[in-house]
DNA sequence: ATATATGTGTGAATTTTTTGACAATGACGA
DNA sequence: TCGTCATTGTCAAAAAATTCACACATATAT
């Protein structure tokens, strides 16, 4: 299969959300123009983008809502369900852990992890928060499909290499840090920062 | 001055990060070469981003690591501080008023809002929540620069619609949907779905 | 002083991504 | 059944982003 580009998949994931809204309000056909209107791009981009996974549309007519997005659940690989390990029981690990969405959205938190003796064993939404020295063997056992990285910067490549050895695959980091990591591992990040910083510019800027 | 493309400004954020841990380090002097390891990118690819802003480094030795900070700092617009607003005193908007870093970053949270009778008048880290109807009122007040988006999906719209006619320039949205907003106005998006949905698609497509 | 080594700054080349344009197709009404 | 209309799928063009590659500036050693 030829290599999709990061920004291909991330607008599926929006084309998907956007699919999810029109079902919702019972719309059964969408044209590219609409969804690229929902999306804020433009409808080349759409057909474009849907056309490295194959023709799901019709000419003159547009995409079945459902139809497209069962297909899209495919690509994505959304039509299972995830086992989600979060390490760090702070703020924004409890938070995550707190957001039912998620769940709604297949990826299930099955383990939570900290290396504070004073917060293993506390219960955050009825999950025991775990010693993160034991990771190994609770990735083993709760089958843990993607990490989330929630502990501050500096411990944050220490908690990555831990979590490759334990053959996490996907990991998603809150920390503002790059991490390295081996080829067959990716890593996503979610880095508030970056954002913040890029409006302080545009605000700067205009001045 | 030349439009800077997002991509540029999102890796000119993430050098600033790069050289704060080299200062920490006390280390005074960087190549390109390290800039980049540090970052997962290509030497070529971060003089090529400091060049639109102009020549910081000297040939042969490097860039002196405060020196660039400095610059960056200048060309983000990080040398002042900003007056930032929250609207959703849910799980994240919570999570956030509690985020310490952001306050050592220049972001100052002056105000969070809801719009639930029983949440408004409670304490947040020592923020009164504020009824969001008097947003118009409360951003000038407070001087709002900067407004984070922490409500459902299905109201966000909504609620840039009303900080887009209370005078404010700059969103962070937190709620997974695209905005539609004046074209003075910037959005940027923190959405986490995308990055998992990512996961997931790199995961399923291994198999 | 001079030579040498290092590493920047930058045009040019390359690669990737986005947009444009339109022939082809299917729905639908007369 | 045929004609009209809407909208896809895709090839080609344009634009944007990244990488290459090297002349040149500067630090340092001798
Ligand atoms: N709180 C926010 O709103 C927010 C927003 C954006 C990014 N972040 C980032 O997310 C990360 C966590 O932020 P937070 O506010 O939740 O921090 P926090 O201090 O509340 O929580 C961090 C947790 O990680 C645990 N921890 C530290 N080192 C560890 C290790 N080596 N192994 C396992 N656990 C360890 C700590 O015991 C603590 O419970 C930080 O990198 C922060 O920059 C936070
Ligand atoms: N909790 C998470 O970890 C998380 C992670 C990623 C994204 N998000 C997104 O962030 C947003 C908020 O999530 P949350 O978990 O904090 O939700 P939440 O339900 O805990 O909080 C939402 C808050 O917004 C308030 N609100 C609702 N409509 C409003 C309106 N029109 N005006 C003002 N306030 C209003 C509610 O009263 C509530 O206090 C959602 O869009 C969610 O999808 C949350």
């Amino acid at each position: 299969m030829k290599k999709i580009s990061d920004s291909t998949i991330r607008r599926m994931s929006k084309y998907y959300r956007s699919l999810d809204q029109l079902i919702d309000k019972r719309v059964e056909t969408v044209s590219s123009d609409t969804l690229a209107e929902m999306d804020g791009i433009t409808s080349a981009q759409v057909r474009k983008d849907l056309s490295f996974f194959g023709t799901f549309g019709k000419r003159g007519f547009g995409y079945n809502t459902k139809a497209l997005k069962k297909q899209i659940e495919n690509i994505l690989g959304l039509y299972r369900t995830w086992n989600v390990a979060i390490v760090g029981a702070g703020n924004i690990g409890r938070a995550l852990t707190d957001y039912a969405e998620f769940k709604k959205q297949g990826f299930i938190i099955r383990l939570i992890m900290d290396r504070d003796k004073s917060k293993i064993g506390q219960q955050v939404r009825g999950l025991n928060i775990e010693d993160f020295n034991k990771v190994n063997d609770l990735v083993k056992d709760e089958q843990i499909d993607i990490a989330i990285i929630a502990v501050p910067a500096d411990a944050a490549q220490a908690v990555a290499d831990k979590l490759v050895t334990a053959g996490i695959k996907a990991i998603l980091n809150f920390a503002p840090r790059s991490l390295k990591v081996p080829p067959d591992v990716t890593v996503k990040y979610e880095n508030m920062a970056v954002e913040m910083e890029a409006l302080s510019y545009f605000l700067s800027k205009k001045k």
